[in-house]
DNA sequence: AGAGTTCTCGAACGAACGTTCGAGAAGCCG
DNA sequence: CGGCTTCTCGAACGTTCGTTCGAGAACTCT
């Protein structure tokens, strides 16, 4: 027994379970206001225990977001592979990104909220991943447009706004009574390419059809 | 020109100059990771002699937090009046939002930011006035939906990634190089309304490869 | 068994934190 | 001038911070 809880034993596990707890009270309480004697506590970990496991408070971020971020991006490119038109492309793109937020919004939080609180040996090595992946919505959005499309809006801002949607849910999705990932994506994707009012006529179909089975 | 700094004389003015700086200091640095004695050196006054000004570093951001927002809402409130179309009274939520957004980035970060920051005195005030911004967006979207011209999405939705969009220039907006206040308007409100895809392409968006295979 | 590596932690370090206090300067009114 | 309020600040308080260190337990491999 040797022990008291549901630590894992073997090093690689229990690192993971540090990871996955700092996320959380990173997350509940913020990044600075949090303290590594918090993070011993929420974790089991003693105190001096944590440093075998990173170097530094700021590393101990930087590991949770590039976790994250990395298995974002990485997700997404296998999602995408074999899928050529554009609007599928994009479905694929919000579907990847919300689907991750609402099932890991810690870590989501964490990513969106913290990204700044990250000093100067890591912080280049995240935006760099950052960069990668508005490069990828960047070349998706291009390609709407260049299929004659897309009208004249600013590609960046157009892009950028997109993120807003994608990233704003975690200060506001409440799991059960906000819409699950599928609805939560239809609905942005449709705002996104259609806008909340019908076209012209009366044909409101495109945006509000997609994949709303309905879920409590 | 006998003063030793650009401090002003009067009490009131004075407190509006920490104010000011402490909320740039805030945006820069965060309000966690940001000292008393930081706000001290960017202001110029002493530590303790800050403390004449307000109660506690809580009480600090607060008074930050609920200037800037209690303008905000009465700006638009005084813009909104005798305005009834409500796609004009969109656009005024809109550009209200983004033209303070622009005018006052320092504060606006803070705002959005550091909303969490808030102990529990101080916390539930500000929150009393996000719900009243809140509920008055949500009367201008329903009141859009109510003339006829609105489909079924979800309008706690619809609303809350409208406030996504204009909340997120402050990660990415730069000034001189993105555009002004005006220009950002009418990219967002055209977002929101139609989208980025012309009214007329058939698009055969509602049947592309949402459901996807389960991840790895 | 014993030697070596991997992992754990109590105790302590100096530094920085938010806040307080009391002395006193500066401005106003008689 | 003298008394009152408004404003300012140096010095110090107790606490908590991130990080280090060395001793030793636990696990591996032969």
């Amino acid at each position: 027994m040797s022990s008291s809880a549901t630590i894992p034993r073997d090093s690689e596990a229990k690192l993971q379970h540090i990871l996955r707890v700092s996320a959380q009270t990173f997350a509940k309480r913020g990044f600075e206001a949090t303290s590594i004697r918090d993070i011993s506590r929420a974790t089991g970990v003693s105190l001096s225990g944590l440093y075998y496991y990173f170097e530094s408070k700021q590393h101990l971020l930087y590991l949770i977001q590039n976790a994250a971020f990395t298995y974002v991006v990485e997700a997404l490119q296998s999602r995408l592979e074999g899928v050529n038109d554009p609007v599928g492309r994009l479905k694929l793109l919000v579907l990847n990104h919300i689907e991750y937020f609402l099932s890991h919004p810690n870590e989501m939080k964490v990513l969106s909220h913290e990204e700044e609180a990250l000093g100067e040996p890591y912080g280049e090595k995240v935006q760099e991943i950052k960069r990668r992946y508005y490069s990828l919505a960047r070349e998706i959005f291009d390609s709407l447009v260049a299929e004659g499309m897309g009208p004249g809006v600013n590609p960046r801002v157009a892009v950028l706004s997109l993120f807003g949607m994608m990233n704003w849910p975690y200060k506001w999705h409440k799991p059960g009574m906000d819409p699950d990932a599928a609805e939560l994506t239809s609905a942005i994707v449709g705002i996104f390419l259609h806008g909340v009012l019908p076209a012209g006529g009366e044909s409101n179909v495109a945006a509000s059809a997609i994949g709303s089975r309905s879920r409590g």
